[in-house]
DNA sequence: TCTATCACTTGATGTATGTTAAGAAATGGA
DNA sequence: TCCATTTCTTAACATACATCAAGTGATAGA
């Protein structure tokens, strides 16, 4: 279990020593999908949480007419995992896939239960997972309530320029919440313009 | 302190004694704010989290272009803050105003830090209450990127039938991320369909 | 290498929503 | 009670974005 970044990533948020990491990472799954493996799919319950070791996953939901929405993207070093399922007990509304080969560590409710219990320092650690999320959903519903199309592709580029250069047009257009064929007119303007 | 809502609330959402409850209340503040007072100004500490006992509050931003975008009504037994503010101890990015006469529990950072060290349960409590806010918030992204304004003014009567009855339509408007103009023509096209 | 599929672009046109302007109806102080 | 302000509606016009349709490259299996 060496060398993960799973291991990085405790060390450096949670205090707690080289033994308790261990501990930890021991219990930990670590699982590998392939490219378009869906890691959750609607109507299912989603009781685990990712953490993308390699690779790249999204959230995503379909609407009545059959479209595709994405909430998130979830690169190297992010979780993914729909909070609203895994806490409230209830079938997810979203679709969790790998868009590239993913190695995930996992953690199921039965080993976050257990570290909530024993591991001084482990609520405090999911406290803040969930504050970061909160700050993303907020900022996104910012966005979406005041910013145009452009705008939210600007800042998307600057916030995820990773993802940009991974993933086709199509499912960043899907996560601004317009066609590709907007982005397309989108970005043709923003190369003919001065800047 | 007998017969506050919060009262009622903690004991039916937290597994504590009526001596617990009752150290809660005590160390807990009640205070009234007029219509239009602001219980959080942009660019201030959000240092305290609000229990709504009576009247209704609103959580908003100003955009670049001065328009205001309601995120959040709190009526009667919601809870108001920014969370991102609190956790994260930065300026705020949002004004929170009473639109009624409205008195408030408030809980301040030192009294939860407080609570969360000597108070058993109250870290799960504020999970719930994490966890109630990113699904509502999550409910809003979908609802912005995939229903016309029609279907959100709809899903919003259905949602916060109270609400509705005490706020002016500009107000519905904003929190639906459409002009008031807008608003009312939905208005109108639901009044002259056939249901 | 060939072919099917996917990704992206472009154009023509449609639609939802914004903007500006005006007025009517409701509300709240003085 | 009256006046000022706010709230809500309506209309004409503008704009952002969607839809439909077509075509060009790029990519990946067979």
């Amino acid at each position: 279990m060496k060398g993960f970044s799973f291991k990085s990533y405790l060390t450096s948020n949670l205090t707690i020593s080289e033994e308790e990491v261990a501990t930890l990472l021991h219990q930990c799954t670590i699982k590998e999908f392939n490219k378009g493996d869906f890691l959750v799919r609607e109507n299912e319950f989603c009781k685990q949480v990712y953490f993308v070791e390699e690779g790249l996953l999204r959230q995503f939901f379909m609407d009545e007419s059959g479209k595709e929405h994405i909430l998130q993207f979830a690169p190297e070093n992010w979780f993914a995992a729909d909070r609203e399922s895994f806490y409230f007990n209830q079938p997810s509304k979203y679709f969790i896939q790998a868009l590239e080969p993913t190695k995930v560590a996992i953690m199921d409710d039965v080993y976050i239960k257990n570290l909530e219990a024993t591991m001084h320092g482990f609520l405090d650690f999911n406290n803040r997972l969930l504050h970061n999320h909160i700050r993303a959903l907020q900022n996104r519903i910012v966005s979406l309530l005041s910013e145009t199309a452009e705008k939210r592709y600007l800042n998307f580029i600057q916030l995820y320029p990773d993802v940009m250069l991974r993933v086709p047009l199509t499912m960043i257009a899907s996560y601004l919440g317009i066609t590709p064929e907007s982005l397309s007119r989108v970005r043709k303007d923003l190369a003919n313009k001065p800047h």
